[in-house]
Order: structure tokens, then sequence, then C-alpha cells
DNA sequence: CGCTTTTGACCCGCGC
DNA sequence: GCGCGGGTCAAAAGCG
């Protein structure tokens, strides 16, 4: 993946056209200092500074935002070509193992051909993405399965990385969920927990978290279904990060059925524009993400001042 | 007191 | 038909 290091290397250049933000408190000192205002005025000639400041600087992260989703994109689509092209190669080897070994495998463990992402959930770190798209052609004992599989609601797998001791199955997806079973699974020693979305009595989603069996660190989700309603994010209640089952952060990162190949660049103007605002909104809410975003910026701003000892 | 979580029991599909 | 195992139910417990 070379072309990794070329895209990150845009962003941080798109990180350059950053607001120079001053503090406003060194604002409101400046203004101050002249004489012949009175204090009121002063107050709302600052705040009016301050608004129009927070609404350019708005405007600034939010282009960058949208030109990190595209970057974003496109890494993610030349990740799928990678392993595409790695799955087209073993894909014969496979089909053949997986042929000669006992065919008995139930419906869950055939789920594993499904979309699946990788959320890295340690708040200081960035957001791992894996994908891996529904093999069209691998599967050599197709006809059945295939169409018990394809007769399923969608289904998807996110992968999310957490503190190993952290024995809670909470994946924080952005949507409300209410627990209503546990099982410990013959395949896992890790009980898999068993939630329906709590948004909406009429939504159907369901959602299985299970700590992956080689790495415990690894909650896997399944989701089944799509959620018949809107994205959640913007209630209140949905902020607060330690409310037990319901949870926040980052929306399932466009947890995409099986049977479609989400590309970005396919979709509408106002969608991708959406999506960039459902991002603003989580990463805005990530006080982690933004000190990151803060020190790059003061990073960078360092960087192209060189007079400064 | 009401809502959520826990947990054992039950149901159902699948393979033998 | 039987047993196994995953998924769901529902009463009890926990919590704010």
């Amino acid at each position: 993946m070379e072309s990794t290091g070329m895209e990150f290397s845009s962003l941080s250049l798109d990180l350059s056209v950053g607001p120079l933000r001053s503090s406003p408190s060194s604002m409101r000192g400046s203004v101050k200092e002249e004489p012949n205002k009175s204090p009121i005025k002063d107050e709302v000639e600052v705040l009016r500074a301050e608004l129009n400041r927070m609404s350019e600087e708005n405007e600034r992260l939010t282009e960058m935002l949208q030109s990190m989703c595209a970057s974003y994109s496109s890494l993610q689509s030349q990740l799928i070509e990678l392993m595409n092209e790695s799955n087209w190669e073993k894909g014969s080897a496979a089909s053949a193992s997986a042929s000669a070994s006992p065919v008995r495998k139930r419906k869950s463990e055939s789920l594993d051909t499904n979309s699946a992402h990788m959320i890295n959930n340690t708040p200081n770190s960035m957001i791992n993405f894996v994908r891996h798209q529904t093999e069209p052609a691998s599967s050599s004992d197709n006809s059945l399965k295939h169409l018990k599989v394809d007769s399923r609601p969608n289904i998807s797998k996110v992968y999310v990385r957490t503190n190993a001791s952290d024995s809670s199955l909470i994946v924080k997806d952005g949507y409300q969920w209410r627990k209503y079973g546990q099982k410990v699974t013959r395949d896992n020693p890790c009980p898999r927990a068993y939630f329906r979305c709590a948004f909406a009595p009429a939504c159907q989603v369901k959602k299985k978290v299970q700590r992956s069996a080689e790495d415990q660190s690894i909650l896997v989700a399944t989701y089944e279904g799509e959620h018949t309603h809107g994205q959640p994010t913007s209630r209140p209640e949905a902020n607060g990060a330690n409310n037990g089952s319901s949870s926040t952060a980052l929306p399932p990162i466009q947890v995409a059925p099986a049977k479609k190949k989400p590309r970005q660049g396919d979709e509408p103007p106002e969608i991708q524009w959406r999506l960039v605002q459902q991002m603003a909104s989580s990463l805005t809410k990530d006080p982690e993400f933004t000190a990151a975003l803060a020190s790059a910026i003061s990073g960078k701003m360092l960087e192209l001042s060189p007079s400064r000892s």
C-alpha cells in the first residue's frame, strides 16, 4: 500500500490550511485596550468577532473533514481492490480446502463472508478499517448454503479493539441497544451478548457481540437487518459515553449489506454530505479527537512559521 | 417504581 | 427421532 502515505500527506497538507485560532481571552484583551468604547459595546464586538471566527473555523474544519473523507474513501476503495486481488489469488486454494473439510458449518459461521469492519475502540487511536467483501465465486459449496445466506437480512460484522481487561460487551456504534440475552457458545469461551435496537420498537435490527476467540481484546459485533429510523447521533442522550448499552462515538461505518458494494464515489452528493456531517458531529464530540486535531494544527503552524525560535 | 440487565428455561433448526 | 447448539423469552434481580 504505497499510496497510503501519499493520501495521508495530502491530508496533512490540508491541515496546513487550518485556522489560526486566537484565543477569545487574548482577543478580549486586545479590544479592551481601546479607550473610547463602552464595555458593553466592546463585549458585543468581541462576541461578534468570536462568532465570526468560530463560523469561519467551522467552515474550514468542515472542508478539512471533507478532504479527509475523500482520502478515506479512496483509501478504502484501494484497500478493497487489493483485498479482492488477494482473495482472487487465494480463492481457488481456499475453496478447495473448504470443500475438503466437513461441510457442517452452522449459519453463524457462514456469515464470515459478509462485510466486516475493524474499529479501534481505544480512545487514542484512529479507526482501523478492514472490510471483507462477499467473495463472489470463491465458495464452491454454493448452492444451498449460498441461497440461505442471501435470504437473511443484511448482515455485517464490526471488529472493535478494546482494552483486554475490559470485560464489557459494549460496542460504541451510535445506536441505542437493549440486551435481551447472553449465551456461551461452543466455539468460544467468551459469552455472546444479544441486543435489539432500543431506539424504535419497530426497528428489527439485532446485534450480537462476542469477544474474538483468538484475540480477546477484539469485540466482534454482528449486525442483522437495517435500522428503520434515522441516525440517533443527534440525540442528546447518545452523547454520554458511559450509558451502559447505549453508546455513541462512531456510527457503524457504513454497515454495509453484503450484497451491495458501497463505494462512496457512487453516492449522490447529498448522501456524501450527510456522511460528512455525521462524521463531523461524531468526531467533534470526541475530546480525544479534537485534542489530537488541535495538536496537529498547532504543530503544522509551528512548522510553517520557522521565524519563531 | 419503572426501566434495564441477568440468567435459566424453552424453542427451533440442523445433522446424524 | 434424538441430541446438540444457537437464539429468544421472561421472571428475577439490580439500579437510579
